[in-house]
RNA sequence: GGUCGAGUGGCCGAGUGGCUAGGCAGAGGUCUGCAAAACCUCGUACAUCGGUUCGAAUCCGUUCUCGACCUCCA
């Protein structure tokens, strides 16, 4: 049913190549998920659900994946390397908590959040502090490569040494003797023989919260390591994707290539995918600049910027309305548009899902209405196999609606679509939305029964023509947020835009 | 300073050489007891200056503006 392929923008050679998976129909991917010492937001947002949607694309096109992310809960260090402190662990001295204690609450937070925008949980959600083993015996491999070295009880991952054998700073186009150069005067307190170098296992201070025994040192493995250890574990030292937002790419992941090449002498991923920032004003949103909206905050409306509170869909949709790579401004018009505009899809899901096929014997197939939706409906799958393109995806969806919406109303008869284009734009309208975008309806269960009854009172009153009870009816309504439709032959409901 | 990226109609946001993106807002229309919804029609948009081309938002160069990374960040 594949009418293209699958293109993918590959980090590591800036180009979209072919996806071409190592062992089809198996994709593995591997996402890095969030450092968990603080509430979610809209960052974290946004790389949930474009690689949800990557993983949901994979899934329809048929392959079998296994989607790993990460769950970082050793605090990487904040501030200059060698007196940094541990983000957790700074968090678990200021809230009198085990930095367990910590993580926890902010993993199933996030956890919480996710749910709420309808992310499908990965198969595998490792922590870092479950995978301490196999961060030692990583350390150890690359000792014994020669590609490292110990300091007081501390060891470094040797970058010079390495870009000898294999460039350093292939995926974000850096050049060690640059990066060299650029760096700051070592302060005389380093230990490590060079400023690029990166640190895989870190000596504890006595008053360091979490720390594990290893071969060189009471301490805590390096803040990159984690991801190698737990990707190599289970996808393999060789796998298909590997996915972050593009503010991981240097360093983070520039040194999980090189850890990953210094152990098992191999990129670790066939295709890097990174997702571009959110901006607020123009502005990078991020933790370090402070000025960003947590998820809690968005849902609630409880944020100075916000004018009101905005869903989990329509934070959703209003990130898919987005190519991946781009960047994305935050501002109160976008989220209320990006509302609306969820509403109607939703709105076109509802009412798809009960239409069915009606033949009017009076009426042609018109080839020029189905030469309209077979075009939309491949444009859609292009422009999703192009790179995972929902923003271009979604414009074509809107065109297929209004065929919908017009065949639901009675302004265009089904047949002329004829039962076969009819029943092909119904079904991937449905699973369109479903199970690739993951819109869903926003509602109370009970409440579908309930407005049943409403509209049979509304009906009769209409049908007696007392007028004043009509409008009665549909203002209360109103007010709730549901619409009253009125048609030639039917009274239905809308979610109001 | 180095590296990379971006500037699209009132707003958001796709689009890498010719073929209507789309959504929101706005105007007109059809339908309707009225309205809403839905559907139809409407915007002569591509930062600037120059170049390549039969043809450029799309390629090349100039200028201006903005941003990201280079330190933890999705």
């Amino acid at each position: 049913m594949q009418l293209h392929p699958l293109n993918i923008y590959n980090t590591l050679s800036r180009k979209k190549e072919p996806f071409e998976p190592i062992n089809p129909p198996n994709v593995g991917m591997y996402v890095c998920g969030p450092t968990v010492y603080g509430d979610a937001h809209l960052g974290h947002a946004r790389a949930a659900i474009v690689f949800d949607v990557v993983h949901r694309y994979l899934k329809f096109l048929g392959y079998k994946v296994r989607y790993v992310r990460n769950i970082t809960d050793v605090g990487h260090l904040e501030a200059d390397a060698d007196e940094g402190e541990d983000k957790i662990a700074k968090k678990a001295k200021l809230e009198q908590l085990e930095p367990m204690e910590v993580s926890q609450f902010y993993a199933d937070s996030y956890h919480k959040d996710m749910e709420l925008l309808n992310t499908l949980k990965p198969h595998i959600e490792p922590r870092a502090t479950g995978h301490i083993p196999e961060q030692i015996k990583l350390v150890e491999n690359i000792l014994k490569e020669g590609l490292a070295y110990e300091v007081n009880g501390s060891v470094y991952f040797d970058v010079l040494k390495y870009n000898d054998k294999k460039r350093y700073g292939r995926l974000s186009g850096r050049v060690v003797e640059e990066l060299m150069s650029g760096s700051r005067e070592l302060d005389g307190q380093s230990e490590k023989r060079n400023p690029v170098d990166f640190a895989l296992w870190k000596k504890a201070s006595p008053e360091h919260l979490m720390k594990w025994d290893s071969p060189w040192s009471l301490g805590f493995p390096g803040w990159h390591l984690e991801c190698t250890a737990m990707s190599s574990k289970y996808l393999g030292d060789h796998f298909d994707i590997h996915g972050g937002g593009m503010d991981l790419m240097f360093p983070h992941h520039e040194c999980e290539i090189a850890q990953g090449n210094a152990c098992s002498h191999t990129d670790p991923a066939k295709y890097w995918m990174h997702n571009n920032m959110i901006t607020i004003n123009g502005q990078k949103m991020g933790k370090s600049l402070g000025n960003f909206i947590t998820l809690q905050e968005l849902f609630a409306g409880d944020h100075k910027v916000l004018e009101e509170a905005y869903s989990p869909m329509t934070v959703r949709y209003f990130i898919l309305t987005a190519h991946y790579r781009s960047t994305l401004d935050f501002s109160n018009q976008a989220l209320q548009a990006a509302r609306k505009g969820y509403k109607k899809l939703i709105n076109g899901y509802r009412i798809a899902k009960s239409m069915t096929y009606l033949e009017d014997p009076e009426v042609e197939k018109d080839e020029k209405q189905i030469g309209q939706v077979r075009n939309s409906l491949e444009a859609m799958f292009r422009a999703m196999n192009d790179d995972f393109n929902s923003a271009q995806a979604i414009g074509h969806l809107f065109n297929i609606l209004k065929k919908i919406n017009a065949a639901y109303t009675g302004q265009l008869a089904a047949s002329v679509f004829g039962k076969e284009m009819f029943d092909e734009m119904i079904r991937t309208y449905v699973r369109f939305i479903e199970e690739v975008l993951g819109l869903v309806e926003e509602k109370p269960e009970e409440q579908e029964e309930l407005l049943r009854v409403v509209l049979k009172m509304y009906a009769r009153a209409k049908q007696a023509r007392d007028y004043d009870k009509v409008d009665e009816i549909r203002n209360d309504l109103k007010r709730m947020g549901i619409l009253v439709k009125d048609m030639k032959n039917k009274i239905d409901w809308a979610y109001e835009e």
